[in-house]
DNA sequence: TCTGGGGTCCTAGGACCC
DNA sequence: TCTGGGGTCCTAGGACCC
């Protein structure tokens, strides 16, 4: 079973916490360079405002309806976020931080009254931290997603569904009837993993609620669209198919990207927007104690705008994999040299760090790269690839030539024999220099 | 004039190998 | 040289999430 917490127009939200008088007001939070609403009030959904709405197409509003519309501001967001993360935490055993608002929580063991249980976390995290937030709780993650979805929806649209499922909503607290009644009642592009393409193909067919798509032969829906959309399909069912995941895998990639608030033409003012996104880009790389190998950098106009188009991206791989500023905005900006074409109008840039590595990997290569001789000694190699082979499983790192030619033989012997899917090829080993 | 900034996972197809 | 099966790796692109 589990929960899932999530704040309510979590940025507005945030906003109203230290502009109380914002309470009540259709509200916007406008994202870098004020470019498009990414939260909406209650008030400005009412408005009809949709999500990503550009403020040009919507700054009428705010005469005619008093919409009030605040730039971003992602510390103070995060900050709140911390705080409100670690009050729902206090749901469970286990929980795993979802995106900036929402979490999910593990309530395996839980003993009591769930409902009364969510009433206090949320009452919790309304007065201390001053954000309202729903509840949705379900057998499976997608379950406790759409549980959720049901309970904001029941408090912001009156007879959407029954009352008594607003702000907390436990679906697997419903008998059959109304269970049923509700997912009837639900469109099937709600649901988590349906999107616009799948919701547009699953209606064309007929499915067009959740109840639906609920009843739907699992051999067809892995036959006519795919594996993803089946785990979708049996989680709704009950069957859990999405682990929860208490600790945040490293990143694979690491980007940093904005759009300019004017279009942009010289090499040079390029230059200094991709150097200033690599260097940021490799601050979060650090934190996350990573190494790239490669560095992307791209650039494109604008697709809203007339103009003559362009958009190109290069990979420039790495001498050495590395989470230094000055190498990465290195490679960046030589990316940038080749891909450059002057007379454009550019609209945005960003550099993307791939193929990403821990950087204790890097440290025990370099071990490796050590000569035999003084400080050197076999057991401490060994315990390194140990190590190494432990954390990534076997087979990650294996030796090169260094008088060990039958272990190499009889290694590579082996390997031939495995095949294993996911480790690493003999030929791609790194070796240690003789 | 003005349209976000991040991410993940899966699949298909081609090159290549035994 | 021909034939075929089976497998891996890489890349591009699509779809989704917040």
């Amino acid at each position: 079973m589990y929960a899932l917490v999530d704040g309510n127009n979590f940025y507005v939200s945030c906003e109203r916490v230290f502009r109380p008088s914002l309470n009540g007001k259709p509200v916007v939070v406008l994202s870098n360079n004020d470019g498009c609403a990414i939260a909406r009030s209650n008030e400005a959904k009412a408005l009809g405002i949709a999500m990503g709405a550009p403020w040009f197409k919507i700054r009428h509003l705010a005469e005619s309806q008093g919409l009030v519309a605040l730039s971003a501001n992602f510390p103070l967001y995060g900050d709140l976020s911390d705080r409100m993360m670690s009050l729902a935490a206090g749901l469970g055993h286990r929980q795993e931080i979802y995106s900036i608002d929402e979490s999910f929580v593990d309530l395996s063991g839980v003993r009591g009254d769930l409902l009364k249980r969510s009433q206090t976390i949320r009452e919790r995290v309304l007065q201390w931290v001053g954000i309202p937030c729903c509840i949705g709780i379900g057998q499976t993650k997608t379950l406790a997603k759409l549980a959720n979805h049901i309970a904001k929806s029941a408090e912001r649209k009156r007879d959407s569904y029954p009352a008594e499922l607003a702000q907390i909503c436990n679906l697997s607290a419903l008998n059959r009837a109304t269970l049923d009644a509700v997912l009837a009642a639900t469109p099937v592009e709600e649901v988590w993993g349906v999107g616009r393409r799948i919701a547009a193909q699953l209606k064309e067919g007929g499915i067009h609620t959740v109840l639906d798509l609920t009843r739907m032969d699992l051999a067809t829906v892995r036959q006519r669209w795919s594996v993803v959309l089946e785990r979708t399909v049996r989680e709704l069912q009950g069957q859990s198919c999405v682990d929860l995941q208490d600790v945040a895998p490293d990143k694979q990639e690491i980007a940093c990207t904005r759009s300019f608030g004017r279009p942009v033409t010289a090499l040079e003012d390029l230059s200094e927007a991709v150097s200033e996104f690599a260097s940021r880009a490799a601050e979060k790389l650090r934190r996350q104690e990573g190494l790239a190998n490669q560095v992307l950098t791209f650039v494109r106009t604008s697709p809203f705008r007339p103009d003559p188009q362009y958009s190109r991206s290069i990979v420039v791989p790495l001498r050495r994999p590395t989470a230094d500023s000055s190498q990465i905005a290195d490679a960046a900006l030589t990316g940038l040299r080749c891909i450059y074409k002057p007379d454009f109008l550019y609209a945005k840039a960003g550099v993307m760090l791939m193929e990403l590595q821990p950087v204790s990997v890097h440290q025990s290569e370099l071990a490796l790269d050590e000569e035999p001789g003084e400080g050197w000694d076999k057991g401490r190699l060994m315990s390194a690839l140990d190590g190494l082979n432990r954390r990534y499983g076997r087979g990650t790192v294996l030796l090169g030539s260094i008088g060990l030619e039958g272990d190499r033989r009889r290694w590579a012997m082996k390997q031939e024999r495995r095949t294993p899917q996911y480790t690493t090829r003999w030929e791609d080993m790194p070796v240690v220099r003789t």
